[in-house]
DNA sequence: GGAGCAGAGTTCATCTCACGAACCCAGGAG
DNA sequence: CTCCTGGGTTCGTGAGATGAACTCTGCTCC
């Protein structure tokens, strides 16, 4: 098997938990996609350190997954939010992969704290799926084969 | 909005966060998908060191995404390896997501370095949409609606 | 115009966790 | 008997997480 030989200083995985591993990264931005904007907030529903809150912020923000942007309520000085960029906002699979996870595994019977629905009309249920380009839908990883694409060799 | 009044402490993601979230957790799951079974294939594909792979695999074994199954190769003493349970298998699409999103924003021009596919004729590549049941697909996470479900009042 | 207040941080002491290196233990090979 | 290898455990150090206390700024209220 070629599983031993791929150049696993690249993964994905590791580059993608590299940016939002840290404890809270994804914390904060479950919260960016339910709405969550100012500091005072984040702070408030998580109750993460602010030190910790800081630090996250503004590297999700160098990371370019969340921009600052200034803004003023009337009667107040001038403050700054987060808001999610597209690159923020792509990341919404994983989050959702982890809510699905911890629904059937540690909801433990009771309902699910938290349903998704598509916006607008049809208002259904939303869930993740492991599909392939011929449209079949994947039931396990099992049925899934990992292919390494080396840069060099291309060897089968 | 009801986003700043639902019960964070049940929330799903924290949940899977707490139960997988540890730094190599899940590199030690997606080496196990890739097809690792031996405490020292994960040491060295990993690297990481082995007072943290021995605290993470058993933690991982208790939490039962794995089960450690003793065997013995020929002319050798029992040991064990590591096999992942539907419950940890479940954690694919997890990973999947990670990977897709290192791919799309990490990669950087070159190829992704691992593909997959669907095992058997179909072949096809494999990738994570999101769907709902009316059989949409949902190009963004602005076309999801969460919808809390507090345990205790169900208004609107 | 000064006192008080709230949002958004920073600083600090403590504690936990990750790290790498060294050590241990069992069984097979020579 | 000694060496080797797989699968760990122990340990000292250093990085990161934590909650409490402090800071800074521009409000509003008197």
């Amino acid at each position: 098997m070629s599983e031993a030989t791929w150049d696993r200083s690249r993964c994905s995985v590791a580059g993608t938990l590299a940016v939002v591993g840290e404890k809270w990264s994804l914390l904060i931005l479950r919260e960016a996609f339910l709405g969550v904007r100012r500091f005072a907030d984040f702070q408030r529903v998580l109750g993460a350190p602010r030190a910790v809150l800081t630090d996250r912020l503004s590297t999700l923000v160098h990371q370019e997954l969340l921009v600052r942007v200034p803004y003023q309520a009337e009667g107040e000085r001038q403050r700054h939010e987060y808001r999610l960029t597209a690159k923020g906002l792509d990341l919404y699979p994983t989050l959702v992969a982890l809510m699905e996870w911890g629904d059937r595994y540690l909801c433990d019977e009771s309902p699910a704290p938290l349903e998704l629905r598509h916006r607008g009309d049809c208002d259904a249920p939303v869930h993740l799926a492991l599909s392939c380009d011929a449209g079949h839908v994947l039931g396990s990883a099992r049925e899934v084969r990992p292919v390494p694409r080396s840069t060099e060799v291309s060897s089968a």
